[in-house]
DNA sequence: CGAACAATTGATCCTCATCAAACCTTGTGG
DNA sequence: CCACAAGGTTTGATGAGGATCAATTGTTCG
């Protein structure tokens, strides 16, 4: 069953489109779903698709020549990403997609919404939007990873994770629903060192955990965690 | 003294401009000259210009709340930077633009810039092909910091500057200007380690070095240094 | 020559990654 | 409904990689 073309809206970089613009993408759009751990494209891929989320969630990893992968970003619906190839003629993915639950998701032709974004300036402003949003993202995230510890990166992963797509709990708290390794990963350390440090922060109160489970009780202490001096 | 407006081709942003588009910009700017060491401009200064290197070198940077300083990128000549203001209203600059030597850069008001992509495609698409460039080395130095070791990753920025900037000198070898700690700085670590790697390299007769001078006398080893598996 | 600043080098310490082993949680099939 | 398997989690022991600090040695330039 194909989506409801006006739902694009919702995709940041749809904002400004009209209703036409919305169902010309649509139509000259394909569905695709796949389950929990497959990939919509890896790393070194030709980037023929740009796509739209429009269930689930994804990440975009990276690996290095020894296969190590570094988790980039989180993906979530109606968000757009691999929109590159609409830029650059015979790009690659410089990253791989994973859905992290079964997804689906709108593939659009880079040919086509090449054409397409040229004739729409309002369109280039999204992506452009969207751009430098992820610039300004990785550049703080960089910093972080170059300047901070652990225990830090890992409050802000926490927090930005909370804000993105925390949902309260009935009792007040704010749950997540991220693994160990997933968490390290976006944080930059490992499953045992992310670990221990919720196994801290529990005994401090500021948390309860479970397995793949994160209930909240104190984001103003993660805050404090996250933005104290170095001391 | 102006600039030739047409010089402005050399910007990879206006590779597509028309003559017209390039003297327009050049109407609308105005040229900014700074000592080494002044600022274009600080991180969280509002986004009011755009700019276009003309002469010297620059640095972008961002500073955490405790003032540790991280090196983002090296603007060159005819680099475009701090752009990010003719896309987001009321942007504030997420890093410090500082002059590594004596520098020129014409300042293009964002509202005007903003106006001027909006009626022209390609500038739009100069625009995202720089940032799509910027997101992809932004992830991959993330990438690095997270998996690789300094040794690793002070080889890469030594071959990308050889690659971006380095002068042939009369034996042959490679020369670059660049001090222990802004090694440091662009592969996120410490001046001392910077300068123990290095040393142990003149040993091992990879280079030469002095005060603010790199001599690269064997590219291939660094190459190999930087590629070799984690062994 | 002397001041200012870049670079080196050694000693020390701390953070984390790594590895191993055990433990818990969840879901499945007998 | 219990037992078991699979996979997530915890915890301890250990070590390596680097950061940090301090002291000294170059180098450059007025």
């Amino acid at each position: 069953m194909p989506i409801d073309p006006l739902k694009l809206r919702q995709v940041s970089v749809f904002e400004q489109a009209t209703d036409e613009d919305l169902k010309l993408i649509a139509q000259h759009s394909i569905e695709r779903s796949i389950e929990e751990g497959e990939f919509f494209f890896f790393q070194g891929d030709s980037a023929d698709y740009g796509y739209v989320l429009i269930s689930g969630r994804a990440k975009l990893t990276q690996m290095n020549a020894t296969g190590q992968q570094v988790n980039l970003r989180t993906i979530h619906e109606w968000e757009m990403f691999g929109a590159l190839g609409a830029v650059r003629e015979n790009a690659m993915y410089p990253a791989s997609a994973q859905a992290l639950e079964h997804s689906t998701a709108l593939a659009i032709k880079s040919d086509y919404f090449h054409d397409f974004v040229q004739t729409r300036p309002y369109i280039s402003f999204g992506l452009m939007k969207l751009m430098t949003g992820y610039i300004q993202e990785m550049q703080e995230r960089y910093r972080e990873l170059a300047t901070e510890k652990v225990e830090r990166r890992l409050a802000r992963t926490l927090l930005r994770l909370t804000a993105q797509m925390g949902v309260k709990h009935a009792d007040g708290g704010i749950e997540l629903a991220f693994s160990r390794q997933e968490l390290a990963e976006m944080s930059g350390t490992t499953l045992f060192s992310a670990s221990r440090v919720l196994s801290e922060w529990e005994k401090r109160g500021l948390l309860e955990s479970g397995r793949e489970r994160i209930l909240i009780r104190n984001p103003h202490g993660l805050v404090q965690i996250a933005e104290e001096s170095g001391e």
